[in-house]
DNA sequence: ACTTGACCTGTGTCTTGGACACAGGTGTAA
DNA sequence: TTACACCTGTGTCCAAGACACAGGTCAAGT
């Protein structure tokens, strides 16, 4: 299979196997006749693998751990469980950061319903923004 | 004020009052002995403006064209308006993109509990993650 | 055989918002 | 003078691809 090929059929795009194949995540061979990379059937399981890892929000130098494990015929199932475990309170977090912003975002717009637009003086830029300072939601 | 001194009074890094001087975003002035950058008051209270905006968000490239505006002595208030509002259409996505990856996240772990670890084979990398396709979720 | 044109290829560069590295300058104390 | 801590500007690096681009490939048409 060449590039575009494996893409579509694992869904995903041109662009991303290059890159997982410029950093060396898989491994094509080069066709004698055109130099194209060709890929095999073992690669696209690897790559299978990879997007799956991806959906869970894997970081790709993660996955290359992962992988580096798998190919010294160790399990990876214990660094596997860390990452997700770590990855969950990573999105905790993220969840809540979200949140605030929401939060903070909704704030200001019901704040500014009332107020009017302004030119700018000299020592204001928007006068909606320089009134809405954080601590104003404690 | 010097590039430090900036940042501790605005309670940022002098990495990031740099690069806005970088990209244009703060013009200091010339130290004429010794080639420091010095900024005024005035950029003092430009880069407050700054860093609100990047607190709602914002991004470098957004607070670029607000101040662009403003600099031209038009209003920016329609224009932070209508990034306010994208954005929080944005973090709304956002924030259902996160709660969806979490329970991914926290179906896999249920999932892999009573799973063994396994050494990887021929064609499979780890037996979690290729076991644990999206749609299991539906 | 030739040409057109659509598609494909690998490689190089760009993106965000700063963080980090580093060689050298500054300034205060001894 | 020297030591030393701190500061400076500039250059490079990060993640995970997306985009640009010059050139190659291949089937259809002439």
């Amino acid at each position: 299979m060449r590039v575009t090929e494996l893409a579509k059929a694992m869904e995903t795009t041109p662009d991303t196997v290059r890159y997982y194949t410029r950093i060396g995540l898989i491994e094509p061979t080069k066709s004698p006749n055109n130099g194209y990379k060709i890929y095999s059937v073992k690669v696209q399981q690897r790559l299978k693998f990879i997007l799956s890892a991806r959906q869970l929000d894997f970081s790709v130098d993660e996955i290359k751990k992962i992988l580096a494990e798998s190919d010294n015929g160790h399990t990876a199932c214990p660094l596997v469980r860390e990452i997700v475990e770590h990855r969950l309170t990573q999105t905790e977090k993220q969840f809540q950061t979200t949140l605030l912003l929401r939060e903070k975002l909704k704030s200001a717009i019901d704040e500014w319903q009332h107020k009017p637009n302004k030119t700018p003086t000299g020592h204001m830029i928007c006068h909606l923004i320089d009134s809405f300072t954080m601590n104003s939601m404690s």
